[in-house]
DNA sequence: TCAAAAAGTGGGAAAAAGTGGGAAAACATG
DNA sequence: CATGTTTTCCCACTTTTTCCCACTTTTTGA
């Protein structure tokens, strides 16, 4: 169960350091194998290899016939790429997951459950902005969320 | 099972190298015979050798009365090539599969399951883009997607 | 407040991967 | 059959990646 939120720091070569909070978590769960891919808000997530097998079981046995699923597919499954922590508990982002959620040296990891995800700062702090005034301006909550008491 | 993004370039022979994580998982499922064919989306398809057989028995045991079946034999079956991996881990794309999917040297090769996706590079962002805006659009998923939880 | 430990960061050297190109073989053409 | 062209195969060079060491900064606890 991951939660809570880092401001960490990419060096020049894209590595990232994973906050030592959560490095006992990652190892029991995984042993140090996550997998990286994409999110359609422009961050990327981060699973722990057996919570990824999961979800990627789910996908491959949709029908790739059907445009959505392939979508989905090829977003997720495309983008899916497994990293390993090193011995001075960072990982290596690879450049093409790194130029999809626009990653400079500042970012945000927050943990969501059974995944992080990782965002650019500038990226994650505007779009919290706009969540903020959305929920604001919305009078009242439908659907899944009218039985939520928090 | 193939997943993950990589950019890579092609030569002037249009040979193009395989990413070395995936040389060993090909080396095996195929010992390094590929069949290439096409994708509606113009992309190229990259199957190792028994999976594309049982793709071909899946497309020649369906009815080509039907317009869109014979359609998509014409495609599928009719690009089909075999490729071998050479001695520095690469393959040649043919020149008519090369042109069909406008890959100039930059190019995309993504991990979908089965098989890869090549794409040209400007043609991939341009729809990956387009997918996410309409991914991003959707306020509710439908049919087999309902259930799915990432 | 200070010292020790832990966390985080930078960078270099060895290994691996990727790239270019040339010679030999195969093929096509007149 | 000879000649010119294309394809295949292999060698060598360049670039990238990986792994590890050492330094700096931050945190912890006495």
């Amino acid at each position: 169960m991951f939660q809570g939120i880092n401001d960490l720091n990419l060096d020049a070569k894209g590595r990232m350091s994973l906050p030592a909070r959560y490095r006992e978590s990652i190892q029991e769960s995984c042993d140090g194998s996550l997998v990286i891919t994409v999110d359609v808000d422009r961050c990327l997530l981060i699973y722990p290899l057996p919570e990824w097998e999961v979800i990627q079981q789910k996908l491959m046995q949709l029908p790739s016939i059907n445009k959505q699923v392939r979508r989905l597919q090829r977003l997720l499954l495309g983008h899916a790429t497994e990293c390993d922590v090193d011995g001075n508990n960072r990982i290596l982002l690879p450049p093409p997951l790194r130029n999809f959620a626009e990653l400079k040296k500042h970012a945000v990891l927050i943990g969501q459950g059974n995944k992080f995800e990782l965002w650019d700062q500038d990226t994650w702090e505007k779009m919290r902005e706009r969540w903020l005034k959305e929920e604001s301006k919305l009078s009242d909550i439908t659907g899944a969320l009218e039985t939520l008491s928090i």
